[in-house]
DNA sequence: CGGCGCTCCGGAATCGTTTGCAGGCTAGGA
DNA sequence: TCCTAGCCTGCAAACGATTCCGGAGCGCCG
């Protein structure tokens, strides 16, 4: 009873009588009729009289009937479901691609079940058990660090952002290489020769390339290697690294960090250290957040493009839904370099330890420009 | 034969063949035993002799036998799947209650349909419409503003952050008319008098509650009813309001942002316009952010629990699925407010607009102290 | 006028799993 | 020895929708 009362609030619309779900059992019996007419005339196929099709209609609008998804997947084969799996969603970086996804699988009339892994291969494994369980049609995964545990699936899957190294499969992810590249080409430009890298945990293959990006730019420019720290993706770990970097020996003139967290906690470090951004040390992301462009220095960074990793994903797996059977893509999104306010010249500025950022156009003017690099 | 090289890549671990899914009806043949026998042993239920049992889970491991989900939910009548309807996964306010609701049903053995609406009644009433159709069990559903646009569904519903004005459905809110009384308390305490509101859609159960809290905080303390600005949740606004409050007759000394959003676009143009925060300005935010506490200067905000939030509505609706019945909870979780550098006495700071934030102590001290209120 | 083709419709099988019911069997007590 | 209470197992009916097949009715052409 108590239940009724709870729920019949979100049935007054629709529902006219409280009970549950009108099948086409029941639009046959009250209009004599066989269900497979019914059937068809709510499926609009050929071969109905156009009276019926009317009172069938009708009755269905009248008494609110909705298919059983459930029991059309397990008739028809295909449950218009599909799976993704991201470690994290409060990281903007997935969020924002598993936004896209949803928003394109919903526009072709396909749902999405959501798993989070928290980058552990174990639940992993158990989201993707999970999803094979459900039927899904396919999946879109952003692998964890080993390849084997990229679960038993026998549908089309798209790896995103990451690879797992495997080449049978779809894979869309941005061009680490290049945008790390890039943003040690515009360090370099300014005059910086000792240029250290933050990095994140090296089992990723974003890890790896981003720093194998590096180290190749800066070979490429004649420069010395990078010290290269690498653990995780944590702020944590931006903090100490930075530390790390500051603290011991020669220390570089300039940083790159491998993600947004990392570079936060490293702004935050060097900031607490009362090191000046960027007089005494310029720093350069990967990976562009709503906030870089308010915190003071606004943070020069890479953005990546999320948005069309995650459409391109979209499109590739739907393609396949819909029967595309040509090899596999292995596409690579390129990214862009917004200049902003942490980089700069080594010693340029003579305000060390105490940049000028309230007057507010040093943070406007440069942010959001697009910037040609390495490429 | 394509598809089949793209595939099998990730059927190695678990199926030794290719083909998909086996059966109960085809190691019922190849035992020589009966589908049901096989059921029951499958599920563990009695009167199954100990060699079949064993004979079925030994046959069901060696092909990877995995239950069908979809015609398990039409047998059984339960799809073990809740549906989650937010407006906005970007948007760290619901990123982090939907994560933590999706741990709790995973916990639980549940999956999670996730729809997102972008707050338009349109898309929330097919997202719901296809939820009911997907026969998911319960739905947590953050509301868009207009009551009737929630959809028919005749199960539990727990509406999250916002509610619909149904007193029938349980609600799990934070605190807003509260906390936003605790900020107002906070300004006013710093001896602010002239104190003004930027708020979001006024539709929104949150902006009046928000709105309502703050006014209520004025008179309780007898300064003067504030000037309120609400539109909605951009960036875009908060810019446009600040200009609007400052270029206005008898400017502010302190501004309450509504939302993390419209306290990024407040500050930023703040700062354009070389308004000193907090020295000529204060600034309080209700709704915490990861980047409230990089910005220069770190923004003093009420953190909203969204954990908490997340966790008590998966609580209350796991709790219906296991079917209790008590009369609907409308709980409100309560924040905290974080006291940091944007807020200060009116004219308290002589180097009014260039705030000096570089030494980094000052950034880092009251940073994260939670601070009481009125509450 | 027979046959062919067409439309409209009902019966029944099917998807994979669960479950009520009944039959066969064994064991134990009367 | 017979009866009954149990355990194991198989048969068949569900769950709700789709789909194949076939039959009835009709019109049309040869």
């Amino acid at each position: 009873m108590l239940t009724t009362a709870l729920t019949c609030g979100y049935n007054e619309i629709f529902c006219g009588i409280v009970c549950g779900m009108v099948t086409q059992k029941q639009i046959a019996r009250e209009l004599g009729l066989a269900v497979s007419t019914v059937s068809r005339a709510l499926t609009g196929q050929p071969h109905v009289g156009e009276a019926t099709r009317k009172a069938v209609l009708a009755a269905a609008e009248r008494h609110g009937y909705r298919p059983n998804a459930v029991a059309r997947a397990l008739r028809r084969r295909e449950t218009r479901m599909i799976g993704v799996v991201v470690p994290d969603m409060l990281n903007h970086f997935y969020a924002a691609c598993t936004t896209v996804l949803q928003e394109s699988f919903e526009d072709h009339g396909y749902g999405m079940l959501l798993a989070v892994t928290g980058n552990d291969p174990q639940r992993e494994r158990t989201a993707l058990a999970r999803l094979r369980d459900a039927q899904v049609e396919g999946v879109v995964l952003v692998p964890s660090a080993t390849p084997r545990s990229t679960g038993p699936l026998d549908l089309p899957v798209v790896e995103m952002i990451r690879t797992s190294g495997r080449t049978q499969v779809d894979t869309v992810q941005c061009a680490e290489h290049e945008t790390a590249a890039e943003a040690i080409g515009h360090l370099a430009s300014l005059g910086h020769r000792r240029i250290a890298v933050i990095a994140g945990e090296p089992e990723f293959s974003t890890t790896r390339e981003r720093v194998a990006g590096a180290r190749a730019a800066l070979a490429g420019l004649g420069l010395p290697p990078a010290r290269v720290l690498t653990r995780d993706h944590t702020r944590a770990w931006g903090t100490e690294a930075m530390r790390q970097l500051v603290t011991g020996e020669e220390p570089p003139t300039a940083v790159f960090a491998a993600s947004s967290e990392l570079a936060l906690g490293a702004l935050h470090e060097a900031q607490r250290l009362g090191i000046g951004i960027p007089g005494r040390l310029s720093l350069a992301a990967l990976g562009n957040t709503d906030w870089f462009d308010v915190c003071r220095p606004p943070v020069t960074a890479c953005a990546q493009p999320l948005a069309e990793v995650g459409m391109i994903s979209a499109q590739i797996l739907l393609s396949r839904l819909a029967g595309a059977r040509r090899s596999p893509s292995h596409i690579r999104v390129s990214g862009r370099l917004v200049v902003r306010g942490t980089t700069s010249a080594p010693g340029a500025r003579r305000d060390g330890d105490r940049p000028r950022e309230a007057s507010g156009a040093s943070a406007d003017g440069p942010a959001n420009s697009p910037t040609g690099g390495l490429g």
